[in-house]
DNA sequence: AGTTTTACTTAACGTTGTTAAATTAACACT
DNA sequence: AGTGTTAATTTAACAACGTTAAGTAAAACT
């Protein structure tokens, strides 16, 4: 019941050790369904332990959330390494929808949650990072495809191309993750609509 | 304090102050901020009452989405009439993302907000129906520029077109309610965004 | 040895969604 | 007219939540 004092190391595993546990429950059923007690209960501590590593809730999920868009960007990384810029660029959309579909909770809380805006200072992720920043690693790609002249030539803007795939496969997901439930649709095989939108978007984008 | 008998029509009322209390409140600070006795002080009654007339919090929810979906589907009907099947297609793009952008606080609640599955059953909306039923809507018009031959020649799965072209305009739609404030990404203009979508499908999806 | 600090725990507070019980008014029937 | 019955609504109450305050035991410092 009583402890001893910690070293930093120590107090570092602590918390994540909260974080993994968290993780795993607010992934396996929502964040709202999760509470304290119950991320407490699963590494054998109270809930309220949980304070002295983390200000509140939010702060948890901000503290997952942070590690998790470095592993978007990191699991994005390894793409990147691909030589044909097109490839590239398909290749960029699996793994972000891959992302997406396994994390669906994650993916929530980073894309369709209304949050205030990124302070630099509280993520500890660097904007324009080739690591950290799977919004530069998009751009860099669609950049390598435009200077490639592989697209159509009325397209130059290389955010707006950007974020128009973004917005496709963001699409497909986000309407996957808040609809699929729903019985109104009678729904396409996931896989199947997103095969569709990729073949879609790059015909819709590439020269003949 | 205390009450008369009342008529179907009066209990209709109540229920529909009830809705448009709740929607008030939920689409100014989300579902979940929002509390029961705080819509019911909004209609000078007790939390209680409302269980009367809805089951849960969630039944609320679900009768606001209702009508809303009754108002999106109400709003494209008027470019069904649109004769070339393609314009028409076009023109429900444009008039859905409309219906987003300028209600995007409503278009979050029914698009982008985890809800129990809708059986359509429990819903007043009827399904299939080319006045209440926006996701009808659409698969009529994509059945129709299908029939046109207009689509290229190894699409055949009308929902599965259906579904994408939704996700495409979806997506852009929910990515600038949910991002549009962040400053990480270099936004483009909303209207280039939707323009560019709506050409990219169209592209990707007809025939040469 | 005695004080302080650290790492926790248990108790407790205010709120939440929701249920049960109480209250009050209007109607239906003798 | 008096008496149930029913409907509409309220107040009281419950269990669970996030969170804060207070308590406790061991290690560390002086």
């Amino acid at each position: 019941m009583p402890p001893k004092p910690k070293t930093d190391a120590e107090r570092h595993q602590l918390r994540t050790l909260i974080i993994d546990a968290a993780r795993e429950l607010f992934v396996a059923r929502g964040v709202d369904a999760v509470t304290m007690r119950e991320i407490a209960k699963r590494i054998d501590y109270s809930a309220t332990s949980i304070y002295s590593h983390f200000a509140d809730k939010e702060a948890v999920l901000r503290a997952i959330c942070d590690t998790d868009f470095l592993a978007l960007a990191t699991s994005l990384k390894n793409m990147m390494q691909i030589a044909d810029p097109v490839e590239r660029m398909r290749a960029l959309g699996r793994g972000y929808a891959a992302f997406a579909l396994t994390h669906p909770n994650h993916y929530r809380l980073m894309f369709m949650t209304a949050h205030a805006p990124i302070n630099p200072e509280d993520s500890s992720l660097q904007q324009n990072s080739a690591e950290q920043d799977a919004y530069f690693q998009l751009k860099t790609v669609v950049s390598a495809v435009h200077s490639a002249g592989r697209f159509r030539a009325d397209l130059q803007d290389v955010d707006l191309i950007a974020q128009t795939i973004w917005a496709g496969v963001h699409g497909v997901c986000s309407l996957q993750i808040s609809m699929s439930c729903d019985k109104w649709v009678n729904w396409s095989d996931i896989s199947a609509r997103l095969q569709l939108m990729q073949e879609v978007m790059l015909r819709g984008l590439l020269r003949d």
